[in-house]
DNA sequence: TTCGTCCTGGTA
DNA sequence: TACCAGGACGAA
């Protein structure tokens, strides 16, 4: 599941292949992935590409001529890159084809990924994303204290609200919330200055720890030439419910936060 | 605030 | 064959 350590691998992969091609075509095998905006995306796409940015989970590749492609692979959506002679990509929903021939792949077997064409000057504007909190990775432990004040709910429903800090997902929340030590079913209004200065660093270390591993894969992500991130196997909590703690040997225990799965240690976080 | 919906492959 | 995974949005 892509989430902000996937994002922003993503970013990477595609930002020196990308800045300053253009793309000549694009071929969109499921409509539902750009919605009403396919018509746009087609007309703008072939402005030469500035670079690429993030912003959460979210994409934004910058067109000259005030144009932003916005991508977001929600579930199960992974860029791919290959030339066009290779073989295809298992689950192909849009292809860009770029000047230089070669193909950048919107791969999604569960087509939720989305795919969009926006004025650059209006983008920020978008439902979506004009509530969108700041960038985890960019929120000083100033600001986390602050922007958590006002919240009250189990912690791991604030890590997962957007409007709140972008780009925490299911897997990093509860990993996060093991790393601090923190029980991700407590009343955020029941926690102490320290520990909410815990859970701050907490959530980037486990954040660029996910970086540093090019992402979680399980069975969707991988880099733009198919190879798997590696953070799967640095987690201590997330998909090992009713398995050993890592620390202390207790079974995990788990439960449905936000209609999410939610694993913590009993023993271990408070 | 909570729940259903979009989606479909993988797994039990 | 039924169920599960879940980010974001919209409806109740």
């Amino acid at each position: 599941m892509p989430e902000l350590p996937e994002v922003e691998t993503a970013r990477r992969a595609i930002l020196p292949v990308l800045t300053g091609r253009r793309f000549t075509h694009v071929e969109i095998l499921r409509p539902n992935m750009v919605k009403d905006s396919a018509t746009m995306l087609r007309e703008a796409i072939a402005s030469p590409v500035m670079g690429v940015d993030r912003l959460g989970k979210y994409l934004f590749v910058r067109l000259e001529h005030g144009w932003t492609l916005l991508l977001h692979l929600k579930m199960s959506g992974r860029l791919g890159l290959r030339q066009s002679a290779d073989p295809h990509l298992t689950y192909e929903r849009i292809r860009f084809t770029l000047d230089d021939g070669s193909l950048l792949i919107f791969n999604d077997p569960r087509t939720l990924g989305r795919a969009a064409m926006h004025p650059t000057e209006s983008v920020m504007k978008l439902p979506s994303l004009k509530t969108m909190g700041p960038d985890a990775l960019d929120v000083s432990e100033d600001l986390f204290l602050k922007r958590l004040m006002r919240r009250k709910g189990p912690i791991k429903r604030i890590l997962l609200d957007q409007s709140f800090i972008a780009g925490v997902g299911n897997i990093y929340a509860d990993e996060a919330c093991f790393l601090a030590g923190i029980n991700p079913t407590r009343d955020v209004a029941s926690l102490s200055t320290g520990e909410r200065r815990t859970l701050h660093r907490a959530v980037l270390a486990t954040l660029h720890k996910g970086i540093d591993n090019m992402g979680t894969t399980f069975s969707d992500f991988a880099d733009l030439f198919g190879k798997p991130g590696k953070n799967q196997h640095s987690l201590n909590v997330y998909g090992r419910r009713g398995k050993p703690c890592v620390m202390c040997g207790n079974p995990l225990s788990s439960t449905q936060i936000n209609q999410r799965m939610t694993v913590w240690c009993e023993t271990c976080q408070h």
